[in-house]
DNA sequence: TCCTCCCGCCAGCAC
DNA sequence: GTGCTGGCGGGAGGA
């Protein structure tokens, strides 16, 4: 039993045709979220990507995205057709740390701060010795064979020179446009295979995103969208009771909306939004926290509240805005309780309480909230 | 209008 | 031949 996805899915399934689409419930990094949630847990050793598709409710298409970029940072491997083995968010650090050796013996020990040349449009400024990190998409790649000129276009290749960028230079913040320069490299490259690039970029930058890996931001001088890199240092995600209200925010936010249900957010009226309101209210949200009070896994590696099981968990702010919180949470989840048809989804939505449960107890030293069952 | 990025076509490849 | 994989770009939603 599959969700209704697609918005022609949605059209043709009895349940949810009057649910109108909404293509930011259908996002890579909202669908990376879920697909770690629904992974993230004890005793998942492999994961079978039909079994994925069906429980997400996508097509395979959008998972092989998902599992391409996971892999890359190490969290899956393939392991062979159609299946992956789980590695954990404890793989990430030494994926990282590979990268970045990789990527410091590819462009050399010469000048790695070219941060702002690149923070300025000036394509021509852009720093040399980035050009080792690029693709194959130089005009002479068609002297490369097609296999190894597809693979070196791959989406998980893309993403592990993306995250070079941040980790070999000192580059705070890159906006996406020169990211797909920087690794187009310096041969001839049309404003079309840029614009390709830069489409394959948003797909990265989504899933990163919603794993905290970047966040998107604005480079300060130009105001152009860009990317921070926050890495192994992320602050965690961490679930706020306001942003399960209808969000204010302009910003973006992935995280913890359980399905991917076509549902209209944002241009319906009110009677309209409260009859669809359940599947978009857990929303996530960054809380500034200070420093000394952060807990890290493994090596370094800040969880949030859906983290895995054996990982260390988050404090969270002062004690008043905790009990506020779980207050409105209380509040919020007693009206607008989820009804979920699918077993895969009420099994997902389970995983979501109790890490909320085991969180909260950790950090307002409380016992468990009774939220819903 | 421009930015963002979902969607599915279709080519390459493995079996 | 069939199914898996995933690059690619059209085009629509959103700001």
């Amino acid at each position: 039993m599959a969700l209704p996805y697609a918005h022609t899915a949605a059209a043709t399934d009895s349940g949810s045709k009057d649910i109108p689409y909404c293509r930011k419930q259908k996002s890579l990094g909202l669908l990376c979220s879920n697909f770690l949630s629904l992974y993230d847990r004890d005793g998942v050793e492999t994961i079978g990507l039909d079994d994925a598709a069906s429980k997400l409710g996508v097509e395979r298409r959008r998972i092989y995205d998902i599992v391409n970029v996971l892999e890359s940072v190490g969290i899956l491997t393939r392991k062979e057709k159609n299946r992956y083995t789980w590695k954990g968010f404890a793989a990430i650090p030494k994926a990282l740390e590979g990268l970045k050796k990789e990527g410091l013996r590819d462009i050399g020990p010469a000048d790695t701060s070219c941060s702002e040349k690149i923070s300025d449009d000036e394509e021509d400024e852009m720093c040399s010795d980035m050009n080792s990190l690029s693709q194959n998409d130089r005009s002479d790649s068609s002297s490369v064979p097609k296999r190894d000129s597809r693979k070196e276009k791959s989406l998980g290749l893309l993403t592990q020179n993306f995250v070079k960028l941040f980790l070999c230079t000192d580059m705070d913040m890159i906006s996406l446009d020169d990211a797909a320069k920087l690794l187009l490299g310096d041969g001839k490259h049309t404003s079309m295979t840029t614009r390709t690039k830069v489409r394959r970029l948003y797909d990265i930058a989504n899933v990163l995103s919603s794993m905290n890996f970047i966040e998107k931001t604005h480079h300060p001088e130009t105001r152009k969208p860009a990317f921070r890199w926050l890495g192994l240092n992320g602050k965690p995600v961490t679930i706020s009771a306001d942003s399960l209200l209808l969000s204010d925010s302009k910003k973006r936010v992935f995280g913890t909306d359980l399905t991917n249900a076509a549902t209209k957010r944002l241009k319906v009226d009110d009677d309209t939004f409260l009859a669809v309101k359940p599947h978009n209210q857990v929303r996530v949200k960054q809380e500034n926290e200070n420093e000394d009070d952060r807990i890290t896994a493994g090596k370094g590696y800040q969880f949030g509240p859906f983290a895995p099981a054996n990982a260390p968990k988050v404090v969270g702010d002062s004690h008043d805005e905790k009990e506020k919180q779980a207050v409105d949470w209380e509040s919020l989840a007693s009206s607008y309780k989820p009804q979920y048809h699918n077993q895969a989804l009420k099994d997902l939505f389970s995983h979501f309480q109790e890490a909320w449960k085991s969180w909260y107890a950790e950090v307002a030293g409380k016992g468990p909230i009774q939220l819903m069952s």
